[in-house]
DNA sequence: AGACCAAGTGAATCTGTGA
DNA sequence: TTCACAGATTCACTTGGTC
């Protein structure tokens, strides 16, 4: 691990990765899954993450890996990886899963196949998205959330909101980086100190926001670009701020 | 109809009240049907909704019918009166079912088997719900909604938004009562003048709101009690406002 | 003021299959 | 071989609040 064991970010694919760590090792599971949702047709989703999903050209991010799955397949594989990141999960620990409007009844139903104790839905409001005529905005996505097991009242965590309202970041590293200060609201789920995992790491804001936050933090990243991206993000972000 | 037909509640259940009308009679679908998912067990479900839904004790409004169902058969339940309701919808009518987080995705699935395409989930954020230690307060309700068949982009409605903030009413005569300034932005997915449905009428907001926007509506509400409240209800507002 | 937005529609074009 | 048609794919365009 960097930075006095705080943080890291292995390159590998989720479901191997986690396979490596040992039980009880986490105190939460934080993440943002590619959500698959990009069309309605087999066809839709099998487009570039890049061209699927900003209108960027040339300037745009690269594309991004796992993205390219029906909803049936997509669902059983959220429940294998969540089953495995419960595994590593101490009991009581706490998972967050974004999500879109479309995949949304899915997740609760890999979540829960995964043996997690779905808890609620909370909705991080973007405000900005691209209006339709004649159609209600889509202008939310959600965190799905719940716990490994029972999650006493006791637990050393305040009180937090059921909604979210931040901006999308002007300037992205990943094509659906979060707001920084959203996840920084978000890991405080977590018991104080705890270790949080990040098994879709991307651009590493999660990370990021878990060390800001007092926390230690354990993102895997596929793409190896973006797992080195991260990295250096997180390191510059840390030593802007010592 | 009352007031030179612009409105009606009709008492009845649903499911029969919506096999008397004609095809293409309605424009929009808009309800906030029995959520049925006040507690995690049968026997919780089984409660008087009264002690469910407040601690209001004695001065608490009356129970209402229909909220004592499991998640399986609360589903073919709404499939069916969805089916009902859509039978006798216009093609490219829209619809706007309210329901909690807990059953969302059993509400998705209703929606897709009555045939209704599925185009979006709306969040109305009430602000104000009780905090729980150590966890994300749950203070959201969602919007599913969709539409019989296409729904071309040449209907004449403007853009709406996504997330509804609003916080519940004050004095409410039925328990689940919506602000009316909320349902106000709600009917606004319907084509002007159309005529509204609500199945579910409850204390008649939807049909209130739907005739101080200029739509023609009609409730069905199964407690008598409730449907005659509403009617007396709308009627006051709308004399207040002549 | 201008860009942006984990879109979505619908027309036009392209591809492939079978009569 | 050619035509008809269905499905897949591309592409331009919409819209308005917010940063």
């Amino acid at each position: 691990m960097s930075d006095n064991q705080k943080w890291s970010i292995l390159q590998g694919d989720a479901l191997k990765v986690l396979g490596t760590f040992a039980p009880n090792t986490f105190d939460a599971v934080i993440t943002d899954p590619p959500y698959a949702s990009g069309g309605r047709t087999q066809a839709e989703k099998n487009k570039s993450t890049a061209r699927k999903y900003s209108s960027m050209g040339e300037n745009a991010p690269p594309p991004f890996d796992g993205d390219a799955k029906d909803q049936r397949s997509w669902t059983r594989w959220a429940a294998e990886w969540l089953y495995e990141a419960r595994k590593v999960c101490k009991s009581g620990a706490p998972v967050c899963m974004f999500i879109d409007w479309r995949q949304l009844p899915a997740a609760t139903d890999a979540l829960q196949w995964a043996g997690w104790i779905w808890r609620g839905t909370t909705v991080w409001d973007k405000g900005n998205s691209r209006p339709q005529k004649g159609r209600f905005r889509q202008q939310a996505e959600y965190i799905v959330w719940g716990s490994n097991g029972d999650m006493p009242i006791s637990r050393p965590v305040p009180c937090l909101p059921g909604v979210f309202k931040y901006g999308n970041p002007q300037s992205r590293i990943h094509l659906t980086e979060k707001p920084l200060q959203l996840m920084r609201d978000i890991v405080k789920i977590t018991e104080p100190s705890g270790h949080i995992l990040d098994p879709f790491a991307g651009s590493g804001t999660t990370v990021l926001a878990a060390v800001q936050e007092g926390y230690t933090a354990t993102g895997i990243e596929v793409t190896d670009t973006y797992a080195e991206l991260a990295r250096e993000r997180i390191r510059a972000e840390l030593e802007k701020a010592a």
